[in-house]
DNA sequence: CGCCCGTTTGAAATAATTCAACACCGGTGG
DNA sequence: CCACCGGTGTTGAATTATTTCAAACGGGCG
């Protein structure tokens, strides 16, 4: 929980997960200069339709992909965690296909998308980290229309709680439970659901005793139980290591 | 509908469209050593789990992503048309996060995974453009999970149906209506509803005038109002240009 | 204290599923 | 040539999951 010393460090760590980079790598990154901003919850990162000329890294709090409906129904595309870099794609997309926005408040790093660009060009290394988050991110998006297309309400929440959990813990973020960063509307629009129903299934996964809650702080008393409930594998999550999640009373 | 020259010649066609590539990058792509191969309906280009050596390309015919939930429902994830990579994302991914199987009969060109590998890094140029290309990929993801998380049984038909109807008719394989490539089932598959009720919806959209059918054959007597049901606006697609689609009966 | 946002609960309505039967079509073999 | 067959499409009725609407509750904050 203590904030990292360089702004980008855990976006360096994050990028050396998927792959190894040398000490001259790492510095290029680190040495890539940066604006840090607070921002407060609701704050957009990345509007869609049009072409961000920086690209922010989230350094501390909790952001959001989302898209909208014709109608006005929102849906949520992916979470984002500190570490992640928010605008990769836009390094070759001309055009946002959906907007970023903060979950809760927290301090982002704008990096220029040219510098970005010249250090992907000077250091293949960097960008095939880069590439490869990228490619992650879209099994995690394959994994989410798996969820919302084929899942039932109690599977859907496990799932999402699950999947979070262990991307938390992976970035030593938490662990045996967390700070659930989202409202149960946030966690309705993530799951396709609707707020009442959410909450009716929060509660479920309570009563069969795979979820205790106080507030908004969620704890897994029977880890593996949950993982089934939501039909959970972190295969598609691309880990390099099998980092071990901890029950919540049970730290193993 | 002739088939083309060359094996990759419509795969060539495919990265042009995302990234200019001179006669020289073209050149290096057409040269690259490829086996071809005919394939049955429900062959499997990829398996989940493991890690291919190939990478094919679809020349002729169709195929489809797919994943299975614990309990046996599958999930269709994306749908492959002629001139498709079908694996770029395992070019720096260790193991495949979900199959792809043949729709149709169709042939591939297998190309090897250390072949393409090299490419990029001889020619940037090519490597951008197949980066482009999985990047697009993931934005249609993104669209699937709006589709399946916010849209009601007839919105996500239809919107399947448009997206379908652009992307062919963007590489000229058909226009103003196409051969359906799958059975209700699979296409229930890919919306996350059930046969039964895919059939039902497909008959309200004809009744409704959006779409006709003999067969599986599918028009669009009113193109505007279909994509409008479906809540489709091509800009997720990140096409370079605005090619029309055409009425069934009124090419414009 | 009172207000506001988010949560909780209930009852009624609806979309989609399930189960089951039947129709259709192209292909195969008698 | 016809009969049958399996896969696909179609239809109906009953059931279920989820939504909708509405109202009450709770806690943090000005």
């Amino acid at each position: 929980m203590s904030p990292p010393k360089h702004p980008l460090e855990r976006f360096l760590w994050e990028l050396t997960f998927h792959r190894e980079l040398d000490a001259d790598d790492r510095q290029a990154i680190l040495d890539l200069p940066v604006r840090v901003r607070q921002l407060d919850p609701g704050a957009y990162l990345v509007r869609e339709g049009v072409v961000p000329k920086i690209c922010s890294v989230l350094i501390d709090g909790y952001a959001y992909r989302q898209k909208l409906t014709g109608d006005g129904a929102r849906q949520i595309l992916a979470l984002c965690i500190p570490g992640d870099a928010v605008d990769l794609q836009n390094m070759f997309l001309n055009v946002a296909d959906h907007a970023v926005q903060m979950l809760t408040s927290g301090t982002v790093a704008d990096l220029k998308r040219s510098d970005l660009q010249d250090l992907v060009l000077a250091r293949p290394a960097v960008g095939a980290a880069i590439i490869k988050s990228t490619l992650v991110e879209a099994s995690i998006l394959r994994e989410w229309v798996v969820n919302v297309g084929r899942r039932d309400a109690r599977e859907r929440i496990a799932h999402v709680l699950c999947e979070f959990a262990v991307r938390l813990e992976t970035r030593g973020l938490s662990s045996g439970g967390f700070e659930l960063p989202m409202t149960q509307e946030q966690l309705a629009d993530t799951t396709g659901l609707t707020p009442v129903h959410v909450n009716r299934t929060l509660k479920v996964l309570e009563a069969e005793g795979l979820i205790t809650r106080q507030r908004r702080h969620i704890q897994f008393p029977d880890w593996r139980a949950l993982q089934s409930a939501g039909d959970f594998s972190r295969q598609y999550l691309h880990l390099p290591d099998e980092d071990v999640i901890h029950d919540g009373h049970a730290p193993a």
